[in-house]
DNA sequence: CCCGTTCTATCACGCCTGTGATACAAAGGA
DNA sequence: TCCTTTGTATCACAGGCGTGATAGAACGGG
């Protein structure tokens, strides 16, 4: 016989509620009774399950990293080592991957609104400091990943420096994902996705295919 | 014979201490009685020459533009064209430009922080939508020109698609001053400059002393 | 059934916010 | 000197906020 109610599911599904006004509000205005009245709760169940803001902003700022990096994790682990395959699908499938972290649908825009509102809020906020830290650090630590593993397949022209080219890579990821967020009217996730395989092709060694 | 008040500078000095406060502690903490107690004048002085928090957040956000884009355009009439320059002086005056857009030191950091925190705003405050709008296209104008001017200077590698190119740099500036604004630990502003150069440098046709 | 745990719901408090209203001081041309 | 304009300073109000306290409902093992 199952629980009435599984406090698990409750406070995933409170995180959600906060989501969808974070992305439609703001985290400004992201305050404890529109929360509780996004979820259709009322503030005194919501205080139930987590005990102060402090907490449930924590809890949910930690829920969207753990995301993001569970569907990352995923699509690493399904791709697998790429030595073996062509050029351009090794180019491709590096684009997906790192695709992963732009808003190029519904879904992931809202994550990255999310992740992007919480972590400037850490600027001022140290309730959040250790959590965007440590969000800085697992970008690079992926972006350095994916170079090095072109790198390794010879899909990255010699002679460059791995720790420019990560920073390089992460801003432009970064820089993209906050002009798709806040002006989608100028750059559309067409565009968006466009840039990022330029970027890897232009890191790439030149292929006399590859201008055309 | 001076009048006692000018309220022009006076204006001036309420905004100046509006951008300390959004620098200290965030666009959101930035409340009428914080400006006030930061320009150490009364609230009711405040608004006497504000009618509204509204009208002064404007005030604010249309000032830090323009004293952003006085700046830019300052250094672009100083640098003229520059087609008679050696390439690695074109280069150097290109990155110094775009420079002005990064946090390289504590006036421009204070800059990018505030126009930073406005833009973010922007996404769910109406009152910066137009601000904001025309914030973005005035640095792809810019990063576009820029761009321009390199290819006409036979400074640009052939065969890159314009658009794509003053996405990806407009993007890249973004990244780096977002990282460098709120992860300083990560991303200092040498580096920063770096990355900037590595990116004009790989946009510009391959010299023989290039790689190093 | 009974009773402790879990959950829901509501009240009240102090704090901070923007803003309207108002009183008063200071300046400066008539 | 008087009077208008300009600037300074307070008060009060309504509204939103997080949170402590508390009461009562719903559940579930004994």
């Amino acid at each position: 016989m199952p629980k009435h109610v599984d406090p698990d599911v409750r406070r995933r599904l409170v995180v959600d509620a906060l989501f969808r006004v974070v992305v439609r509000d703001g985290l400004q205005r992201t305050s404890l009774r529109a929360v509780a009245d996004e979820a259709a709760l009322n503030i005194g169940s919501l205080r139930h399950y987590f005990a102060s803001q402090h907490d449930l902003m924590r809890f949910a700022m930690q829920s969207m990293l753990d995301r993001v990096s569970s569907r990352l994790l995923e699509h690493v682990e399904q791709v697998g080592d790429l030595g073996r395959r062509p050029r351009p699908e090794q180019l491709r499938l590096a684009a997906d991957l790192l695709a992963e972290l732009l808003p190029l649908d519904e879904r992931r825009r809202a994550e990255v609104t999310v992740f992007m509102d919480f972590n400037a809020a850490a600027r001022t906020n140290p309730a959040f400091n250790d959590l965007s830290h440590q969000a800085a650090e697992g970008t690079r630590t992926l972006v350095r990943r994916v170079l090095t593993r072109l790198d390794a397949a010879d899909a990255l022209r010699p002679g460059r420096d791995i720790d420019i080219e990560t920073e390089r890579l992460t801003a432009l990821l970064d820089g993209l994902s906050l002009s798709a967020v806040l002006h989608p009217e100028i750059l559309n996730p067409r565009t968006c996705a466009d840039v990022l395989l330029a970027h890897l092709g232009d890191l790439s060694p030149q292929t006399p295919g590859s201008a055309h």
